[in-house]
Formats: structure tokens, sequence, C-alpha cells
DNA sequence: TTGAATGGTAAACGTTGTTCAATTATGCTT
DNA sequence: AAGCATAATTGAACAACGTTTACCATTCAA
């Protein structure tokens, strides 16, 4: 039953890509297995293992399909607000509004551990490294002072720690008390972290 | 064989919790198999399902243990500084250190995803929350004006940052630039954020 | 038309969590 | 002391997992 339906290389591994994605969407991503995408496609695993190497690469792509879609929108409230601050705001609720959206997708990310010997592929690690950089820039233009080596300092601890709020917030629904809104945690931290810095810059 | 070594329940639970923690410290909690454990302690896996629900409950208990001797480190910094801003600083650090030099326990901690329908047990959710009102303790002694509301919002902000801190600085362990480190940042984090925020309390 | 190369399958291997009938050792009763 | 009930322990079994590979079927080139 070889070529059964004629899918190129390409359109297999786009096809196993999806059922990747929509398997982790629905399940999560213990939910995902080769045998279910495979049979979410038409083939079997065989097939499945002579388009990837190993199943971790196949969440790899589905998840970097997700950090696009993330980046997009990050992107979009990027440009809808000029004003530095209020924009860095509102990216920081993007990222947390996203995470919320669509959680499974989101803790797919953060959650996959790839084995010890697995490289991370280049064409990963530049996604990660763009959502680095597109805060970085925000950073950059509310304190157009500071030198690189503060920005970086600067951009990197408030995106840790955007990204420990968002994680709490997922893991624990918790926050029972209706008053302590993850938003409004972020607000605190961003405001009060940002306002701080800015200030200890014009300082020097 | 029955009662071959004539080991207690209480007996045969703790050398479970006991064989479970080294795996996790040797190989991380992808090492843990119920397997490995009963034939670390001298069992076979039938006993081990007499003696604990399913895996989860293993590893919550070995991940309760790691709690406790965290939450003991945090307790020492706590006391050996009275200074309220140094020693937030002082367990953040401690919390960093921690996570470096634990590193597969802390990983085990916070990776460790439980099934859907499982309950998290009261004995482990209470670690958690000892944690959380540690920090809610010191934040108070920074600000005891404020109210109950506001410290909790500080202190859930602040720790959701410093675990976010923590986190990406364990699963990357790049910043191979070496100007930033994760104590930089963590100082960065909490002077500047706490700093702001003490200042807002008294500006109303 | 034949031969080589490719696409695909199905079965197998070792591992995982979990269950359970069968066996064995113990404590208690007679 | 003998027998019995109870508890502890085993080892095999099950389904699902990731991964490999021998084999078959199909296409393309010569």
């Amino acid at each position: 039953m070889a070529r059964r339906n004629d899918h190129t290389r390409e359109e297999i591994q786009g096809m196993a890509i999806d059922a990747t994605r929509t398997l982790i969407a629905t399940d999560g991503l213990e939910g995902v297995s080769a045998r279910k995408v495979a049979q979410k496609i038409g083939y079997t695993v065989g097939t499945l293992y002579q388009n990837f190497e190993n199943i971790h690469e196949l969440i790899l792509h589905a998840n970097a399909f997700s950090l696009t879609q993330l980046l997009a929108e990050l992107e979009k409230n990027y440009q809808s607000e000029p004003r530095p601050l209020p924009r860095i705001i509102q990216i920081a609720n993007a990222y947390l509004d996203f995470g919320q959206r669509h959680e499974k997708q989101w803790a797919a990310i953060f959650r996959h551990t790839l084995p010890r010997d697995f490289v991370m592929p280049d064409w990963y690690q530049a996604r990660i490294d763009a959502l680095f950089s597109l805060i970085e820039r925000a950073v950059r233009e509310l304190a157009p002072g500071r030198d690189k080596k503060q920005i970086q300092l600067a951009s990197r601890t408030l995106w840790s720690s955007v990204h420990g709020i968002c994680l709490l917030n997922i893991g624990n629904k918790l926050y029972s008390d209706n008053i302590a809104t993850p938003q409004t945690l972020m607000q605190s931290l961003v405001t009060n972290y940002l306002n701080a810095w800015v200030q200890e810059g014009s300082k020097a």
C-alpha cells in the first residue's frame, strides 16, 4: 500500500504536526503518542519514524507552531501601543492571556523536557530568542540611555518574572480569593519593577 | 517469602521514599519507576502497590521531603538576618541556591504533573502553603502598615517572580554572557520591585 | 521487462504503570 | 502441637509506550 495517497514527505510531516497540535490542545502533552498521531493521519508508526527522528522532534515542531502564534500576538500588542511602559504592560498581559486561552499548548511548551543527549534545534531556539528580543526591544525604548548589558539584565529579569506569574497561574488555578487575579499580580510586577529600574538609571 | 525481613508497613514506605529520593537525585524524575524502586528496597512491585496508591503518591512523598529541606534552609536565612529587605533578598538567594545545589530534586517538585483526577493531599499542599507564608511574613515586616490584601498581593507577585528566575536558570543553564548571573537578576528583581512597592505604600 | 530504489506496514523488543490470582509465612485458636 | 484464618509477598499478566527492522508492495529507470 505504498504511496497510498501520494503524500509528499513534507505533507506527511505537516499532517503529523497538525495531528500532534490537536492532540495537545485536547488531551495535553500526556495525550500525545506516536501511535495516536500515526492513526490520526492514516499511517502507521513506522512511517512516522521515517519522517521524524523521534517523538520529541515531533512535539518540538508542534510547540514551535504555538510559539509562533504567541509571538505574533505579542507583536500585535507591541504595535498597537506607542508609549513604552503601557506597551510592556500590554505585552505582559497578552502573554498571560495567551497562556490562559491556550493552556494546554502553553503548558506543552514549558513542561516538555527533552532527553539529556538531545540538542535543541536552531530553528526552535530561534523562536525562543525572538521572544526575548521582543521584550528587550520594548525595554530599550523605555530607557534608551542605558547600555546594552543593563537592558539585557532588566529584560531577562522582567521576563523571567512575567513567566513565573503565568506559570503559577496555570499550575495552581487557585487564588481562590477573587481579589488577586493574575492580571493584578502582573500589573504590580511590571509597574513597580520598571518604575524603580528607570529611577535607578536616571539617578546615575 | 512473606514478611521476609519483618519490615513494618511504615518501614517499607520509608525505604521506598528514600529509594525514590536517591533515584531522583541521580537520574532525575524520569529515572523513577516502580520496578526500580521495588528492586532498590528488595521487594517487588506488588508490595509497593500495597503501600502506595500509585507512583504519583510515592513521588509526592519524595518531593514533600525536598520541600521540607528547602523550607528549613529558607527559615534559617530568615532568622540570621533581622533587617527586612536584606532578609528577603537573602531568602530569595537561598531559594536560588537550593535550586542550583539540588537541581534534580527542585525540578522534580515543579515538573511533576499529577493526573487530572488526582487530588493533591493536604499534607502536601500544607508544605507549599508554608513556603508562601514564610515570604508573606517577611514582606509584612517590611511594610507593617499595609493591609493583608496588599501584602498577599505583593508576596505572591514577588514569589512567582523569584520562582520564574529560578526556573529559567535551571532550564537554560545558559546566560553564556558571564555578566548576568541569576544572582544578579534576583538582586535586580527584589530590590527594584520592593523599593517601588514600599514607596507606593508610603505615598498613600 | 527487469532491477533498483523507495514507501509503507506489521510485528517485535524492552520498558512503563497497574492489577490480581496464587503462594507463603505468620498469629491465633483449639 | 495442629490447624486455620489472616495477612504479606510474589510473579505473571495486561495495555500502552517509544523505537527498530525485516519484509512486502509500488514506482521509476534502464
